[in-house]
This record gives C-alpha cells, sequence and structure tokens, in this order.
DNA sequence: CATCGGAGG
DNA sequence: CCTCTGATG
C-alpha cells in the first residue's frame, strides 16, 4: 500500500493550476492519499476534483469557510469512514478525519498552527490536549483487533533540530516550540507510534516538506519537516521506501508544502 | 487641448496588466488624462505611475484605504491644483480633483455609486445635493474670468433611455433612477453646462462606456454610458471630436470602463 | 466577475 | 507570498 499526504493550501487554487493536484493524482502510484487545509465545502469544488475516476473521495471540510478542511482519496473503497475525533471542539473543524482501507486505518490530520502570544496557539494546544489520549486509545483498539493505523498529515510541529533549516532560529516559534516537540515526543515514545520518513532517514537534514512562500525559502531549500507518517510500530516496520514530492523533480510547485509518499508492504 | 477620462477599477491591477495602463498611456495622444477608482495611495504605487516620463501627475487618494481616489494627469503643468469641492464630508473622499491647466479648469470626478435601499444610495444623494450648488459657482467663477470648464469622469448616472442598453430592466435600479436622472438634467440645464460626447452623437444609442465584468455585458455591448465629459457651453462647442476606446479597438480590456476622449480646439 | 483589505498561514 | 473571506462595484 503506498500512502501520500500532502498539505494542498486551498484545494479549489491547488486544482485550478495547470501542473496542479489533478495532474500530480493523474500521475501518483499512491493507492491512499490525504489531503490537508483544502478549504472548500463540496459544492465549491469541480466535479474532476470530488469524483476523480477510480477514486472514493471523502471530504471532511471545516465549519468555518475558507478554513482548514481535511479529505481521503482512496483508490480502494473504505470499509469505514469517522470524521473528527470525539472532541467537541474539534468535531467540525476539519482537522481530523480516519478511514478503514483493507484492513488499516488510515488518517489525515491537520494540526493548529498556531502563533505564540495569540488565542491560535492556545487552540493547538488544546487540540494536542485532546489529541494524545485519543490516539493513546487508537492505538489500542487497533493493537487489540490486529489492525494497523497511520496519522498521516501537517502536524505543524517540527520534532528535532533536523527537521528544519534554521533551528536556532525558530526556538520560540510556534512550530518549535519545547513544549510542542515534547508533545510529539510523547506521540512516539508513550503512546507507541512511529515517525516513519524519520525512520528511514535516521541521519539526515530533513527531508522538509514545507517551504515558506515568503522570500526564497524554496530555492534555498530553509524547509521545515512537519508534514507526518505518524504509524503504528507493525505498520513502521512495513515501510520499505519513502520519499518528498518537492516540486523542482515533480512538476511546478502548487502547494508550499509537498507530498510525502511512504511505500508500505502490506 | 486632447482630454481623456477612465474609470481604472484599481490603479495597481490597472498598470500591473501587460496590455494595461502604462502602455495605454504610452499610446494615447492625450494632453490631460482623467482618472477614477484608482484605490491606492502614492506609496503603494510604482514609479512608473506616479512619474511616467512627460507627465505631471496629481493624485488624490480617499481617507479609507483601498476606495475611490482620483487623480490628473496632464502633459502641461498646471497653474493650480484643488482637492475636493469645499465640502466637508467629501473633502477626504478621493472623489474630486481639479487643476487649471492652460486656462481651461478640467476635474475629475467619480460620484458615488449607490445601492437602492442602503446607505450607499444615501450618500450617493447627499453627493448629488452637495456638488450642484458646487458645479453652479464653478460655471460662475469660469465665467466671470472668462475660463473654461469640462468636469469628466464617472458620474454613474445613465441620463437618458439611450445612454444604457437594457434601460426598462434598470428604471429602479442606482444609476437610472428617474431623481438620478432628474439631477443629471439640472446639471445641464439650470447649471448650464453641456453633455460634450452626446452633443457629438445626437442620435446615436450610447457610446457605452461601462460594461459589467458580469456575464457576457462586454461581449454583447449591454452597456452604460456613465463616464461624462460634462463642460462649459463654449469649451464644448470646440469639441470636434469623442471616442470611446473599447477594449476589442484599442488593446486588450484593463478596465471595466474604457477611455472617454473628446478632442477640444483650444 | 473584477479589485481590494485583512485573516490566516 | 500565497489562498481564502467579504465589501464594493
Amino acid at each position: 500500500m503506498i500512502i501520500s499526504t500532502v498539505n494542498v493550501n486551498g484545494l479549489r487554487a491547488a486544482a485550478r493550476k495547470e501542473e496542479g493536484f489533478l495532474r500530480w493524482l493523474a500521475a501518483t502510484d499512491a493507492d491512499v492519499v490525504c489531503l490537508q487545509e483544502t478549504r472548500a465545502e463540496r459544492a465549491q469544488l469541480p466535479e474532476e476534483v470530488i469524483a476523480p475516476p477510480g477514486w472514493h473521495v471523502t471530504l471532511a471540510p471545516a465549519r468555518d469557510k475558507g478554513r482548514a478542511g481535511v479529505a481521503l482519496y482512496s483508490r480502494i473503497r473504505p470499509d469505514a469512514v469517522r470524521v473528527g475525533f470525539g472532541v467537541e471542539e474539534f468535531a467540525d473543524a476539519g482537522r481530523y478525519v480516519e478511514a478503514d482501507v483493507a484492513g488499516v486505518t488510515v488518517a489525515s490530520l491537520y494540526l493548529p498552527s498556531g502563533e505564540v502570544g495569540t488565542p491560535r496557539q492556545e487552540e493547538k494546544e488544546r487540540f494536542m490536549a485532546a489529541f494524545l489520549p485519543y490516539l493513546v486509545g487508537l492505538r489500542e483498539r487497533a493493537g487489540a483487533e490486529g489492525r494497523e493505523v497511520v496519522v498521516c498529515g501537517d502536524w505543524n510541529i517540527a520534532h528535532r533540530e533536523a527537521d528544519l533549516r534554521n533551528w536556532k532560529a525558530n526556538t520560540r516559534k510556534s512550530g518549535f516550540l519545547p513544549e510542542e516537540r515534547a508533545w510529539l515526543s510523547r506521540v512516539f515514545d508513550e503512546a507507541g507510534y512511529v515517525d516513519v520518513v524519520r525512520s528511514l532517514f535516521p541521519d539526515s537534514e530533513g527531508p522538509y516538506s514545507w517551504w515558506s512562500y515568503r522570500g526564497k525559502a524554496f530555492d534555498n531549500d530553509a524547509g521545515w519537516r512537519i508534514d507526518y507518517h505518524v504509524a503504528s510500530p507493525g505498520l513502521a516496520a512495513q515501510a520499505k521506501e519513502a520519499r518528498v514530492e518537492r516540486a523542482a523533480e515533480y512538476g511546478l510547485r502548487w502547494s508550499d508544502h509537498a507530498p510525502v509518499t511512504v511505500h508500505y508492504d502490506v
């Protein structure tokens, strides 16, 4: 099973572009694609996007127009789809959807992005506090049933110094705060998940998956690795290959994030 | 003296376009150009726009960012420039500027656009009520000094049935309300001004100078004549030629209005 | 169906 | 520096 995740920064804009999302979708070898920041309701999207031939599409837009929104594209029909993770505040926030596909639970997560000293950082903290227990329970249920799990998406946290280009300048910035990094450590150490891409690239800088549109961040590869495959150990052990589909090598840039694609031997 | 007037619908956007305002300005034979809806402050505009070689530029932006704004471009240095027409409410509204150029007072007017049943229609009415006395005084002063006057711009009123394509459907719409048309009649009959383009095209439909961006209004020539040269009779008598520079014949469309250009033998 | 501002990122 | 709203036209 090949799974890809990408924050599209507006699905309408991404699909409008000549060498954009639709071209990428037509060319990808992925079986399941997790999207974040779709920023659109079903009615705002063209037919090619909501019903591309060969794909089963699940949209989980946000309550607020033009905000957040996640989606799942699967070549195999999911056995079940669940929106949200049982916490009222984030039930309709367009931040979490999961599907059971061929015995694997695949989730698309868009964790709030935060800004230090603003209510958006508090929202991010509330999300993290609420989501960790859910992840623990998800793993326990999956383990009990012999099912594998992977939570793909934009976690909006770089875990370690190797996960962003200029870590020193960002130690007080949302996305690389000590408490955020510690929280992500708990996802791995306490909840028992594996950072799949890091496990395949243990000694690399990056590979980054997001570059600010500001300045020459992309040209200078001044990026962040904030898009993850966070998998149960059994699934992570089956990951044989991972790549970040950086624009230069995969056609034009149609988002500020690049797809993160992993081949699992399941 | 050749005078042209055009509502640019955002001077930044108009100047950004390849075949846009700057190309048009470089090609025009006009001596004076009146702009409306510049929607920008000086600091937001590039050098080529605020200081094109050979032009003296007067900007009269609005208090509110991104709203209204008028400007005058003149090849001859104006002897004097006056912003506003002495009424407090509209002093900084970016709706009126006049300049004395080679003995002629040329004004750029952007009359509020209004919408029936909203405060914006009331603002339009207040503007009309305040502006008519000013026009009367302007004519009187000019007449006493043997000076000619022309108030160019977007008056946001079609005067007669021949001045818009679908007049029947618009009798209750702002821009063709009986009271607005009557007010414009008073500008001509009481204040003693002449509708220059109509005087040169007495029996034509149009020529229209604005087409909505909505639908196929432009392709179907479903336009309105709301951009006028409103001149003192002495100057109007010298008008020898008028044209609306409709996009198709003058390069690509860079605004929803087209320049209205008149050759005066002065 | 454009332009612009401002929020969000 | 992008993508979205919503006001304005």
